[in-house]
DNA sequence: CGTCTTTGACCCGCGC
DNA sequence: GCGCGGGTCAAAGACG
């Protein structure tokens, strides 16, 4: 009979060590989740007003345009803050700013020597497995010569990159498979970019296209709700722990 | 030895 | 006018 009570008690032992591990687990994703949807109300707001309230200085980046800027998730563990886009760059400054820990490195294009374009590249303040990539100014030189040939889109370059990337972090199968406009294009320009279009121009075009934030959107939603209970409480949406 | 990265100093526009 | 803070410079070190 002590053997039989002995053995109920481990057993309630393991089962409130249980639900303690998944309470754990469910505050976990609940602030994973709680990342996310901060992290697409930063892409819904398309983050180039992040820095209305500081000045700009347009010395440095003469450009009237509204700078590009584009968002990479990496592996959670890895801290370099390089994205492959097809062009070469070259470090020359880093600083830590105030609304955020992570470090902000400045680039230089290194593939012409008068070439005025720039990026700043910084990990956002919601999600440090993202990288915020900022372009400034223009590329003045050729590119044909350095793209990437389509036989290689393993090694391709940004937008490939990003969806990529996406795909591993919010099974976004769903919405390539939705066939919707955007994720069809990008399908598209991955396999091949037979108008030979400037990186900057179709990201920026993606950034502006209120259907890609929502399908996304709707990628991410998907994600969330569609996981089998078990992996509820794991989403492997690639965020920190 | 050449190239690239790091990093502290400096510059300068903006807000108060 | 002054301090803050983002952006750039450039010397020194690292690396291949």
């Amino acid at each position: 009979m002590d053997q039989k009570v002995s053995t109920l008690e481990v057993e309630l032992q393991h089962v409130k060590e249980e639900n303690n591990a998944l309470r754990l687990m469910l505050e976990d994703q609940r602030r994973k989740y709680k990342n996310l949807q901060s992290y697409l109300l930063e892409i819904k707001n398309n983050v180039h007003n992040l820095d209305t309230n500081k000045r700009t200085r347009l010395k440095e980046f003469p450009t009237a345009k509204k700078p590009l800027q584009v968002y990479v998730r990496t592996h959670p563990n890895d801290d370099s803050l390089i994205i492959k886009d097809g062009y070469e760059w070259r470090k020359y400054g880093q600083k830590v700013t105030k609304d955020n820990a992570s470090p902000r490195a400045y680039f230089r294009c290194s593939m012409a020597p008068n070439c005025s374009a720039k990026k700043k590249v910084q990990r956002s303040v919601y999600d440090r497995s993202i990288i915020v990539a900022t372009y400034d100014g223009e590329h003045n030189h050729d590119d044909e010569s350095f793209l990437p040939s389509s036989s290689t889109p393993k090694d391709s370059f940004l937008p490939l990159t990003i969806i990529q990337n996406y795909k591993e972090a919010l099974n976004i199968d769903h919405a390539l498979s939705t066939n919707k406009k955007p994720c069809k294009d990008i399908m598209d320009y991955g396999n091949n970019n037979k108008n030979n279009m400037k990186i900057e121009e179709y990201v920026s075009s993606l950034m502006n296209d209120p259907e890609f934030t929502v399908t996304i959107a709707e990628a991410v939603a998907h994600s969330i709700i569609a996981q089998p209970k078990q992996q509820c409480l794991n989403l492997n949406l690639g965020l920190p722990q």
